[in-house]
DNA sequence: GGTTCAATTTAGTCTTGTCTAATATTTTGT
DNA sequence: ACAAAATATTAGACAAGACTAAATTGAACC
C-alpha cells in the first residue's frame, strides 16, 4: 500500500506535529537524514495521495487518512518494542532500530494477534501510550511519584519528557518502566524521598521523583 | 547490507538448487514474478558482489558467501513461521506471506533471541528443518509413522513431499506438525492403521500413514 | 552441418527516491 | 522598509530495479 519511504515521511510529520505542533520541511529532512528537496518531493506525492496537506513554504499537516496511518505505524512500533523487551529480553534502549524495521511489516492480523499475545498492553517500555486498533490513545491518569500513596498498587508508566539519561539512571536503581509495585512505606526527607515496596525500595532525589509518573494499577 | 530484491534473488537461486539442482534464469523469474531480463541484471550484480556464480546462458549457482546468506534467510523465515504458529496462533497455512516480510528484517540479536525464546526449535510448522546460526541443518532420524513403536515418545516432524493437501487432512484429524505423542496402542487392519496415544488417537489409511515421518523424541 | 526454436542477454526506457545547484519565498534585524 | 539570512521549492542528474523489444546463444532435430 505505502512504500517504506512514504511511511517514514508520514511518521516524521506526525512526530513533529506532536512534538512541536508544526512540521517544517527542514525538520522532516533532519529526522529522516535526507535533504529538504527530497522532502518537498515526497510531500507533494503524499499530498497527491491525500495523506498530507502541504502548504508550500509553511510546512505540512496530516489529513484524517494520514493521521490514521501514522497512528497504525505508531501502534506497530510500540507493540513490537513491547514484544522485544517483554518477551525477547532486550533492554528498552536497544529496541528502537529493530522496531523501526518491524513496523513496516504490513499485516493487520499479525498486529492484532501480537497485541492479544502481549495482553493488550497500553504503554510501551518507554512509557509511551500504544494507540488501539482505531487510533485511540489510552488516556492515562498519572500521578507523580512524589504523590504516590502507601498501600496502593502502582505502575511506573513514564518519565516526564522521556529523557533517556533519566531512564538509564532509574534502571540502575531497579526502577523500570512498566514496573508494578505496592508502596509499603515512604519517607520524605529534605530534598529526597525514600520509597519501599515488597521486594525492594530505593532512594530518589525529590527532583528526580518529580519526573516520575505512575498510574494506580487497576488491571 | 543487502536489498530486499537482492535477498529475494539469492533465496530463489538457493531454492531452485535445492529443488531442481539447477537455477535457470527463466525459473528464477517465474519464482519472483518478474521477467528473465530483470533476473539477468540482478545475477550480474550479485556475481559482482561475490554471492552467485553466473554462467551466462547456463544459469547460476551460489558461492560460499551466497550460500551462507541464503541459509540465514531460510533460518529467519522458518523461525518466524514457528513464532507465528506456536505463539501467535496462526495456522501453518497462513504464515508464509508474513514470514516473507519478516525474514528481511535484519538484526542478528533479534534472530538469536527469537531462536532462544522459541526453545531452539529444529523444525518449523511445515516440518522443514531450521538451519542453525552457522547454517548447519539439523539431521533428522526419521521413522515412517507406519513403523512407530508403542511406548516410544515420538514427534511428527514432516510429511513426505510436504503436500499441503495432506497437511490439511491431518489437521482435521488432530495431527499437526510438531505434535509430540507416546503411542499407547496400535493396530494394523487391512489397509488402515489405528493409533492411540495419551489423550487422543486416530485412524489413518495405510497410504496416508506411509507419508508421515516422525522422530523418536529425545529432547 | 544447417535450421529452427526456446532461453538468455543486451539495449534502451520508465519509475521511485534520492541528490546538488539554482531560484524563490519568508523571516529577521536594523 | 529593506537587506541579509534562513528556509523552501524547482530543475536537472543519477542509481536501483523493473520493463519491452531486439539481438544472441545453445540445443535439438532432421
Amino acid at each position: 500500500m505505502f512504500s517504506r519511504s512514504e511511511e517514514d515521511h508520514i511518521k516524521a510529520v506526525h512526530g513533529l506535529l506532536q512534538d512541536a505542533g508544526q512540521a517544517f520541511t527542514k525538520d522532516i529532512a533532519e529526522r529522516l537524514n535526507t535533504r529538504a528537496s527530497s522532502v518537498t518531493d515526497m510531500l507533494k506525492k503524499l499530498a497527491a495521495k491525500g495523506l498530507v496537506k502541504h502548504a508550500p513554504y509553511h510546512g505540512a499537516t496530516l489529513t484524517a487518512k494520514g493521521r490514521r496511518h501514522a497512528l497504525t505505524l505508531v501502534r506497530r512500533h510500540r507493540l513490537w518494542e513491547t514484544f522485544l523487551v517483554q518477551r525477547l529480553g532486550f533492554t528498552w534502549d536497544e529496541v528502537h532500530e529493530v522496531a523501526e524495521q518491524l513496523e513496516h511489516v504490513s499485516s493487520e492480523p499479525l498486529i492484532e494477534r501480537l497485541d492479544a499475545y502481549l495482553g493488550h498492553p497500553r504503554f510501551d517500555p518507554h512509557g509511551d501510550p500504544i494507540p488501539d486498533r482505531d487510533g485511540r490513545m489510552p488516556e492515562r491518569v498519572t500521578v507523580h511519584l512524589t504523590e504516590a500513596l502507601v498501600g496502593v498498587r502502582h505502575q511506573l508508566v513514564a518519565v516526564k519528557d522521556g529523557s533517556d539519561a533519566l531512564l538509564r539512571l532509574l534502571d540502575a536503581k531497579g526502577l523500570t518502566i512498566g514496573r508494578v509495585f505496592t508502596l509499603t512505606a515512604r519517607q520524605d526527607f529534605d530534598g529526597s524521598l525514600q520509597l519501599t515496596w515488597r521486594g525492594g525500595g530505593c532512594d530518589l532525589s525529590a527532583q528526580v521523583a518529580a519526573h516520575l509518573l505512575t498510574v494506580p494499577d487497576n488491571a
